[in-house]
DNA sequence: CTCTAAAATTAGTCGTGCCTAAAATTACCG
DNA sequence: CGGTAATTTTAGGCACGACTAATTTTAGAG
């Protein structure tokens, strides 16, 4: 297993995490493109290299999309552990908060070594979700399904707790620290204004109640219980 | 200060590296292809991209060498900077050995942030050496020249402690360890074989006697007294 | 001082990963 | 269906950092 470059492992990964996000389908070259901050050309030009890999890494029809191999999608889910192990371990070991992780594990997760992954992960108690509530695939690739339904398809009165916060964005993980709305907070939807209006949400613990935006709701993802491993803690 | 690529970064760290130990003069196109590993020829290319950027990093005359100017230097030692810093850390927080600090660090001394540096450095206590001995650059990029000699400039009956290591070959250090060949230990030179040969070496502490080769003591430098900083501890 | 071996540079290529502009294909609307 | 707009691919190029082979320059032995 020779040694891949940056580039490939963050192409794999996008086109796992877009695949995760809209459906099974085939991934497109412009959701990768926008995804990955470059050009649809540049995009076609990886995809007909993955394609052509030994192993072949990604399935890719021309016009069509592409979609991971089994092979492809064990190098995904290896860099996306690395990511998020290293995500939490940045914050437990060396201070970091949760909108500061996601830029520095990006550079790091195509780095580190196997002995860097393990020490870590045993450091950290084998850890099954990030800070962001994101589930972090074991060494050997599973990962668990995350239940939840995004915050806004809550409907008025329903109670449940945030389990998950999209990581892309440092601006807004700031704006919901300061609201209190962090992973495993209980909170319930008091009411929803018209016309995709604000939502208003009051957090159980503190009874303090926030207004909002659809940019922001659409981020949080909710569930009914804390997760499995949370509890136990 | 835009971002400069790993590869240039390690050829400033070589120059550097080089120059301090050979005397003063400029560093050979031979001397930084073996380093790097590369040709010949790939280090006069990059010598001259160096020399050509602004701000210029290193001053360069065809057939002649190059030298760092203090732009080169302040980056290189920055880099020198995040190794050595890396090496500890993951000595003393990830429980990884000397011997393979090196390799590890050498992949992330490119990619952490000025963040991750004053992190570690603040988690670490402001170490002032590696754990092979090797003087840790200041913030502003101050390094304090190490004292020392090599050991094989050592005479019968001399004693003294053992204050540097090369850190380039993992199997020499785990030979040194075994033998108890550690950082700050005492030790005394109880004869030295005609023609080159062997150094038999005594430990002060355990009176265990070891007979080294060239190889061995040419690697390892001592001083008469323990630093400053460990002295201390 | 001259000659030659070693050191260094030039010339020409390659793979990677990105770009823009132009052409092809698809998908959707009337 | 046909036509057009959006999507995608092709074509052509560029920067980077490596390589090999050929050539030039230096330095040192005699
Ligand atoms: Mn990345
Ligand atoms: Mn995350
Ligand atoms: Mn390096
Ligand atoms: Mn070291």
């Amino acid at each position: 297993m020779k040694t891949l470059s940056s580039a490939v492992e963050d192409y794999l990964k996008a086109i796992f995490e877009i695949q995760g996000e809209e459906g099974q389908g085939r991934v497109s070259t412009s959701a990768l493109a926008e995804r990955l901050g470059v050009a649809r050309a540049s995009v076609t030009g990886m995809l007909k290299k993955l394609s052509a890999m030994d192993p072949q890494l990604v399935r890719y029809e021309r016009y069509h999309g592409a979609k991971l191999t089994p092979a492809g999608e064990k190098i995904a889910l290896e860099v996306i552990r690395h990511h998020r192990l290293i995500e939490c371990y940045l914050m437990e070991a060396l201070g970091y908060s949760w909108d500061e992780v996601h830029l520095e594990a990006d550079r790091l997760e195509h780095v580190i070594s196997e002995e860097f992954e393990d020490r870590i992960a045993d450091m950290l108690g084998h850890p099954d979700i990030d800070p962001h509530g994101h589930p972090i695939p074991d060494r050997d690739g599973t990962v668990r399904e995350l239940e939840g339904i995004p915050l806004t398809q809550l409907r008025v009165g329903q109670q449940a707790y945030i389990s998950r916060v999209s990581d892309h964005d440092p601006a807004l993980l700031r704006y919901l620290d300061q609201l209190g709305l962090t992973l495993h907070v209980k909170i319930e939807v008091i009411e929803r204004g018209p016309f995709d209006g604000p939502l208003h949400v009051r957090l159980i613990s503190s009874d303090a109640v926030h207004a909002l935006g659809r940019q922001v709701t659409d981020h949080i993802i909710v569930s009914e219980r804390v997760s499995e491993r949370r509890k136990r803690l």
